[in-house]
DNA sequence: ATCTGTCCCTGGACGC
DNA sequence: TGCGTCCAGGGACAGA
């Protein structure tokens, strides 16, 4: 299975690829699969809301992408830990049993069990789906001028953050620096990958009480981090797998990982052993020579 | 206000 | 071979 563990790199990598696919076509249909908590708004609503309608530009906030429509309302999308968003010919089909909710006469359109969504547009051309098999993904779609908590408590993106914006949001934190960097509401689209890469790069034990970080410490983490996703985006993010996608290139930024799922392998930098410890119930992977600070 | 633990979900790895 | 168990992860949520 392809798993490209999304953060913001991988985020902005699909962003990138599927902007041209999904941005000035309208809408024709949209056919869902399931329910439960993949979709925020009701699939029913999705159906009967989204045809017509054209995606006008589609933006990113962290690891969420925003389409903006031309009434104003906005189709929110998360990737959540193995969702996939690709291109599709109409005419494809899949196998599997997952069947879809589509008009009578279009019946039956199966797609594998684990695309959930899928947008059909007028012109014909390639459809866009959203596949996500372990269903952690989020699917909502809000009315012009309406708000959403899980976006308006974002912080600032990562890739646009400054050291100050570390630095204040990290006073009298006793949390481990690791650990707020996973906040999306102090820093957003920072993961498990990065977050362990980048305080590696820096020299900063994942342990560290956030508090306890110099302004310095801060503005040069904020300065490592935005250069490794910068340099994954360049990449093409991330894929953790040895599966190819039919639909799209793999990332390569894996051969760039310096700790992330390396424990017990020797540190390039000094040769000690990155270790491996759990931090908010999340692995976390250092090297315990290197970062000391 | 902040922090911790639990839950969601599935496929792959692993042990017997 | 096949079954059971554990694990990974982002984020919402409840409770401390």
């Amino acid at each position: 299975m392809d798993r490209r563990l999304p953060e913001l790199p991988e985020v902005e990598v699909t962003r990138r690829q599927l902007r041209a696919a999904l941005c000035g076509r309208r809408i024709r249909a949209v056919h869902t699969a399931g329910a439960g908590q993949f979709f925020v708004t009701r699939p029913r609503t999705l159906r009967q809301k989204l045809p017509d309608r054209t995606v006008l530009r589609l933006r990113r906030h962290g690891k969420y992408l925003i389409g903006e429509l031309d009434d104003g309302s906005r189709l929110v999308l998360h990737l959540g830990m193995t969702g996939q968003l690709f291109t599709a010919d109409p005419g494809v089909r899949y196998r599997g049993r997952g069947e879809l909710q589509v008009a009578p006469e279009q019946r039956p359109r199966p797609l594998d069990v684990h695309t959930h969504l899928c947008i059909e547009f007028r012109d014909g051309g390639p459809e866009v789906r959203f596949r996500d098999v372990r269903k952690f993904g989020r699917v909502l779609l809000l009315d012009a001028g309406q708000t959403d908590a899980r976006l308006d408590k974002l912080g600032v993106d990562a890739l646009s953050a400054r050291g100050k914006q570390l630095f204040a949001a990290s006073r009298k934190r006793r949390t481990a620096v690791k650990t707020l960097l996973l906040n999306q509401s102090v820093l957003a689209g920072i993961g498990n990958i990065y977050a362990d890469e980048a305080l590696h790069q820096c020299g900063i034990r994942p342990t560290r009480a956030a508090g306890r970080l110099s302004r310095a410490d801060c503005e040069q983490l904020v300065e490592i981090i935005r250069a490794v996703m910068r340099d994954s985006i360049r990449l093409g993010g991330t894929t953790v797998s040895d599966f190819i996608n039919p639909e799209g290139r793999d990332g390569s930024f894996q051969r760039c990982l310096q700790v992330y799922a390396r424990e017990g392998e020797p540190c390039w930098t000094c040769g000690a052993e990155i270790r491996r410890i759990v931090l908010g119930q999340r692995s976390t992977h250092f090297c315990p020579h290197c970062q000391r600070r």
